[in-house]
DNA sequence: TGAGTTGTTGCGAATGATTCGCAATTAATG
DNA sequence: CATTAATTGCGAATCATTCGCAACAACTCA
């Protein structure tokens, strides 16, 4: 009773797409579920992997963009360089992410702001919002002093 | 005079970083500049191939990184699958991007409120902000009625 | 409960955008 | 001009992500 998102909601949820529960999905999703962490897929096979030795890399994308479709976990980028996924678990609530270029430290943002252009921009022009992308990149307090290459 | 940017300007510019001017850069940077169009790397190449016929692609995009180191073109993502970069000369003034998944057509996004949400959270924490990246995915009015795919 | 159906996994190979190494070329300096 | 260091073009390399496919396993229903 301590699982954040109850299997039998996740089976029925999974069945009505066809699709089926199995031990990997399973295991991907409780990781993401429990973590407070910002994960890549990397970093989620390597996790998962602790718990299934035999668990392909391949299938930890291919859980994360189920997972992603049924909407049960959101894809994040966290800086610029947009190399890799992020992935957490929505049952974290709404935030955006700053990071720290001097020290990588990802400060999570709270701002109705966001969701405040997407209704009013909504309303302008009849559109409807499927998701938002954004992410913040700079220098944390600790770091704007200390960094020298920020006064290049 | 009716360069966007004025040649000396970037020469200096170029210069003052120990880079070269090159009718490369040049080109690169005048597409950009004269273009309203939302260009990735492999577009840009197109266009400048056309007037540069032994241009190479990976010249490109070391001259797009110049460019974005030197703060005159931006890098931005347009949709949440941010497979593919694309480039904006920065002299276009503040907005975001919505792009819709029903006919990919992207439209503009004014707004005050992401400027807001930096100054707000620099107040707050003491953080110095370098870049916003910010994008809106969804369906656009024309789509939301007609767009099957978005009542599923 | 067990056989059949079909979704899923593991594996290795493929993809595709971006970057790298290096020799040849060219821009800037004096 | 001649020198020097930055830049280009080229092809090969990267690296995250995806694909193809045969083996495997979840759900169905008799």
């Amino acid at each position: 009773m301590a699982e954040k998102i109850e299997n039998t909601f996740l089976v029925d949820k999974l069945k009505s797409a066809g699709l089926r529960m199995t031990p990997q999905r399973k295991l991907i999703l409780s990781i993401l579920d429990e973590t407070s962490d910002h994960l890549d897929a990397e970093e989620v096979y390597r996790r998962a992997k602790k718990l299934n030795s035999k668990l392909n890399i391949a299938t930890v994308y291919r859980t994360l963009n189920v997972l992603k479709e049924m909407d049960l976990i959101e894809q994040r980028y966290f800086a610029r360089d947009h190399g890799v996924e992020y992935y957490e678990s929505v049952t974290k609530g709404e935030h955006y992410h700053f990071t720290c270029l001097g020290c990588r430290k990802i400060i999570e943002v709270e701002t109705p702001k966001i969701k405040q252009v997407q209704v009013e921009f909504s309303a302008l022009t009849g559109a409807q919002f499927t998701h938002a992308c954004v992410c913040f990149e700079g220098y944390c307090a600790d770091c704007v002093d200390s960094e020298d290459s920020f006064t290049l």
